[in-house]
Formats: C-alpha cells, sequence, structure tokens
DNA sequence: AGCCAGGCTCTCG
DNA sequence: CGAGAGCATGGC
C-alpha cells in the first residue's frame, strides 16, 4: 500500500538522508540506490517501509511504500515519519532569504541546495545513538551502535534485504552491561543507555510528551538522566525534534565550523558561537547544519574522505 | 605510539 | 556557577 505527499520548498532527499550511510551502516535505516527503508511498529507489529522521491529539488514527491499491509493507518503513520525525518516543517525558503546578509551562508547554500537537517525518526533512538556518539570518533560511534540495532532490534524483511526495527526501551532496558561491553561501548555508556530505556520503560521520562515543552524545559529533563548532558539535550532538540532555535554550541565539529568559517581557522569560544547564532533565530538549527556541511565539503575538496 | 574523536561526571574554588 | 581533572574506547 502507498501514499505519497508533495513538499513545498526546496528539498534534495539523498542529500539529507545521506547522514544515515556518511559513516557506516545503519541497520535500521537503510539508504541504498535512492531508496530508503526502515521499519516502523504500529499497532504492536512491525512493518517494513520503503521510501522513494521524484521530482526536482523544488517539486520533490515523497512516495512511501509499506508492502505488508492494507491498512491506511499504518501507511499514514509511515508518512508521517518520513516527513518528520526529512525536515519537512523547517522553513527553508525562509532561511535562504535570511542568510542574505551572511557572505559564509550565501556561498554555502547553492552547493547544499535542499538540504536539511536530518532529523531522527524516534526520540529514543535519537537519544541513544547521542549516546553512542559521544566523545568518539563518527565511524567508531557508527560501528558501535550498528552492533546494538543487530543484536536488540527486530529484523523486518522488505524488498530481499533486512531492515531493523530499532531497539525498544522495554528490550534495552533489560539488556546485559556486560554484553554491550562486548560490543566496545564503554562500561559508563553501556550503564547510560540502560538508564535510560528504564527510565522510559517505566515512564518516569515520557518521551512523547517532551514535544510539548520548551526547549529549556527539555534541556532540564534530558540532562536529569545520567549520562545525558547539555550536548545531547541539544541535538536532540535540534536533530530528534526539529527545533530551529537551537545550536549546540559545544559540539566539537560545530566548534570547528565556526573557527573555520567566522575566525580564519582560530577558535570561537562557546559564548561567541552561541551570541552568532543567536542572531539567526529560528533558523539557528539549519544555519548549523549548513556548515557543518560545508565543512565536509571543504574537506571533500581537499581530498579528504566523506 | 600517541594524539584525537561531533562528551559526561565529579570535584573544587 | 565555571574550570579542570579523570575517564574509556577505538581510529588513524
Amino acid at each position: 500500500m502507498k501514499a505519497s505527499l508533495a513538499v513545498a520548498g526546496p528539498l534534495d532527499v539523498g542529500r539529507t538522508l545521506a547522514r544515515f550511510q556518511m559513516w557506516g551502516e545503519d541497520p535500521a535505516n537503510h539508504l541504498v540506490d535512492g531508496v530508503f527503508r526502515r521499519a516502523l511498529k504500529s499497532e504492536g507489529i512491525w512493518h517494513g517501509y520503503e521510501l522513494r522521491w521524484t521530482g526536482g529539488r523544488d517539486d520533490t514527491r515523497l512516495t512511501v511504500s509499506v508492502p505488508e499491509t492494507r491498512r491506511a493507518r499504518v501507511v499514514e503513520a509511515a508518512l508521517a515519519e518520513v516527513r518528520h525525518i526529512c525536515g519537512v516543517d523547517l522553513d527553508v525558503a525562509a532561511f535562504y532569504r535570511a542568510s542574505a546578509g551572511d557572505p559564509v551562508l550565501t556561498r554555502l547554500i547553492p552547493p547544499l541546495y535542499g538540504l536539511r537537517p536530518t532529523l531522527s525518526p524516534q526520540a529514543f533512538e535519537m537519544l541513544v545513538g547521542s549516546v553512542c556518539a559521544q566523545q568518539v570518533n563518527l565511524t567508531f560511534a557508527f560501528t558501535v551502535r550498528r552492533r546494538l540495532v543487530e543484536r536488540f532490534g527486530t529484523p523486518v524483511r522488505l524488498g530481499g534485504r533486512t531492515v531493523y526495527g530499532f531497539p525498544e526501551p522495554a528490550v534495552l532496558a533489560s539488556a546485559d552491561t556486560a554484553e554491550l561491553r562486548r560490543m566496545q561501548f564503554t562500561v559508563r555508556k553501556a550503564e547510560y543507555i540502560v538508564g535510560l530505556a528504564r527510565q522510559v520503560e517505566s515512564g518516569e521520562l515520557d518521551l512523547d510528551g517532551l514535544g510539548a515543552r520548551s526547549n529549556d524545559e527539555i534541556i532540564e529533563r534530558v540532562t536529569a538522566v545520567r549520562g545525558f548532558g547539555r550536548w545531547t539535550a541539544e541535538w536532540f532538540l535540534a536533530r530528534g525534534l526539529g527545533r530551529g532555535d537551537v545550536c549546540p554550541a559545544g559540539d566539537l565539529a560545530v566548534r570547528k565550523a565556526f573557527a573555520h568559517f567566522y575566525n580564519r581557522g582560530r577558535a570561537v569560544s562557546e559564548r561567541a558561537i552561541r551570541r552568532r547564532a543567536g542572531r539567526w533565530g529560528g533558523h539557528q538549527n539549519l544555519a548549523v547544519h549548513y556548515l557543518l556541511a560545508g565543512q565536509r565539503l571543504g574537506a571533500a575538496r581537499a581530498g579528504g574522505g566523506a
């Protein structure tokens, strides 16, 4: 069963989803040959779905196919998830207009046209993924997360391939931290993940309810969980909830990007980054993503990889 | 071998 | 509060 959606405003789906395979394989978010595959749990059952896209970057049509169902509700849920993942609700056109006065962004927009922040499909998935990425290089982060997904996730066959439903809180809540250790999680990170899963599972932490709260309230709530600091909370706002007015100024890559683009390579303090980003208002999230992606463009041009 | 990697907790002033 | 030490695990 299929459903589709026309997107208003610039969107390059391939560019936006590339993050899912930029540093390694993500078995829960499978992107290959222009098809995005994922598993969604609806009414207690996992369903694999496929996303394809057509049209130009200014008139993209997203089409979701859920082969194994005839329930409209399931397809609608998949379509809603895809909308979120692609950042459809972010006003990219307004961001482009507002960037006219910024030479850096003005220069980055053409080569990145249609890029949107790749939003994490689910809050729990985002938070667990963030722990994987704390203080390690992203290639390694992808590796340990892949192991976690393949071990604790739910395999779903789809189009001759296997995608994994991301591990559920109930499963990770009772996971053995020693087993996570063998996947090369540190002892602490294993505790962080299991601890988070237990809070979610018990209802102590209501992830779905967070969406209705303010940025500051969410940061306060998330950082109350052991292992989840400001960096994680801000990325959760930006890339989990798709909030526009967030800049994870403590992020190493963000700091390098600001140094590179705005200070001739010399370090910029976190405070200064927040000050400057604050002037972007509701476009901070977009601006940060363009700077990060711009850094990667530069690295590729300089002969690096990725 | 040693520095680096898209941090976090804990402690102390 | 804000800074700094200590931590833990691989990649290159």
